[in-house]
Order: structure tokens, then sequence, then C-alpha cells
DNA sequence: CCGATATCAAGAATTATTCTAATTATCGTT
DNA sequence: AACGATAATTAGAATAATTCTTGATATCGG
């Protein structure tokens, strides 16, 4: 009883492929979703969510569709500490402030012109590939 | 069968407690050992390690000891993605370099001078408490 | 030395994630 | 529109790091 539909996008104007990826309903539906509302929801988190649209959907998919949207750089992963992985469509070079109170996440930009090897002892010859900055605080009524 | 010797410090210069945490063997050993070599070891690294002065360490033990170090801000717990955690003794405020090749982790120094808040456009109010900055790459002869 | 408390050890339990195998969907070709 | 090839999806099993539980040991203060 699963739709036999073809891949549509009439609604949510997500095209059909997007950096080579396919875009499946499913990882369409994951998509919009992760754009539509940016608070970085774990993989458990979009699963419940997607299920709204795709009831048939499985937390396999979820995951098979959010590796291969990291994968294609569409999204992006985030990590903090040991907690499950959480998802991002921000490609921006951005971090994350994680209130520790709330337990929201917050992107973070870098101030304009900054360049890491000013701000970083990098060691000679140091060619980065991926950033990962995440800082953990309060947020102060101010 | 287990050694009923109290405390030994002699040997390594390890203190019988340091802030407030009571250093016993255990806690000496695996201290000792990430002090001795600096490679960031994982929890399991530090297991096999420490069994050869205390062949019967359990590996939950090592991460008892390893959770009550990082809880006393003694050592530094530090993640890499999903990977398993890994230790840090190094205290000043650092990122890492991981050598995406060799596997090798750098620890990487802030350049002097360098505020946080020049660099990262923060959320107003924002207090941060914890800082972790992971750099992957890889390391060209130069 | 004695009881109270903290630590340790072994193995079970948990949890996020990945893998496996079978089904279903899509694509390019007729 | 049907066909075979390929890719994606699903459900559930498997994995791996870590945490929890419970009983044994060790340490501390008196």
């Amino acid at each position: 009883m699963v739709s036999h539909s073809p891949i549509q996008k009439s609604a949510s104007e997500i095209p059909e492929e997007i950096a080579g990826l396919r875009m499946t309903r499913q990882r369409q539906e994951i998509y919009r979703l992760l754009i539509e509302h940016r608070d970085h929801p774990t993989a458990n988190e979009v699963f419940m969510r997607a299920k709204d649209q795709l009831p048939n959907i499985s937390l396999a998919t979820v995951y098979n569709c959010l590796e291969a949207l990291v994968q294609h750089g569409i999204i992006r992963q985030v990590n903090f500490e040991r907690e499950s992985s959480r998802y991002c469509p921000n490609l921006r070079e951005h971090g994350h402030f994680h209130d520790a109170m709330t337990g929201v996440i917050h992107d973070v930009d870098f101030k304009p012109g900054v360049n890491l090897s000013d701000v970083l002892d990098l060691p000679p010859g140091a060619v980065i590939e991926d950033i990962e900055i995440t800082l953990r605080g309060k947020l102060i009524a101010s």
C-alpha cells in the first residue's frame, strides 16, 4: 500500500536532483523539514517529524537519507560531545553555541574577514578540510 | 588477590589528591600514562596500556577514572565526529587538528591575544563555558 | 581496629548507529 | 507500457561505545 507516485516537487519547490543526488520523496521530505524548522534535530527527531508526511518511513531510511544529504554537501552533521548527531541545512561556514539551560542550539557565524590561520597556531603544512566549532554555555538576559 | 598496598606516589610524583579528587592507584596510573604519552588515546587504548601496570584493572574502571579526572578538570575529553572519545591532559585552551591520512591528532593553540568574541558572532548575552574546536585535514610536506 | 563511605571489577544493559536481506521504486531502453 | 538493471527503502538484527548494577575491596575518621 505504498505510494507509487513519482517524485513530486510542486509543493515543496525542491528539485528532483541536488548536487548529483536524486531527491526521492523521502530525501525531499527530510530536507524540506530541515529547512523549514532549523532547530538542529537529531535523526530520531527527524524521523518523528517525517512520519507526519510519510507514515511508512523507517528510521534506517532517515539515517540513509541524512547520510546521503551530508555526503553530497547538502546539509551538515553536527556533533555535541557524545550526544546524538544533529543536522543542519546551513552551509555557511559556522559554529554552534549550545545553550546548556534550554538546550537550544544557535548558529554562530565568523566575523567578516576572519581567517582561521590568524587565530590558530596550525601545524605547518596543515590543509584544513573541515572545521567544527562548538561552544557550550549560558545565555544571560542582557 | 588484589593489592592491599596504600597509594604509592614515589615513582610517579603524582600527589595523593588533585583538585579535590583522591588519586587512587588506578587514577594515578591513568593520569601518568596520559601525561607520559600525549597521543590522545581512547578509553580502550588507555585500558590496554594501563594493564601493563595494573593487570586487574577493568574497562569500567578506566571509564570511571577518566570521567572522574574530566569532572575535576584534571584532563579533557575530546570528541571527533562520532568516534570514541579521546583524552588529553593539556589544560591550556586549545583545539585539535586531526590528520586524516595518519590519524595523528595535533594540539592547536590559539595565537596570543586572540579573543573569541573578536572572531565569532556570538549570540548576545552568551557566556561561554566550554569550547571545542576540531579541524580535520591533511598535513602536506612543505 | 571498626563502621561508614568511596572505589573498583565484572558483566549486563543501554543507545545511537550501521548492516543485512528482502522488497519496492526508478531509469533508460525498447 | 513492459523489461531488466540499478538504486532506494524497509524492518529488524547486529555492532560498538558507554553506562549501569551489584557485590567485593579499599580507604578514612574516629
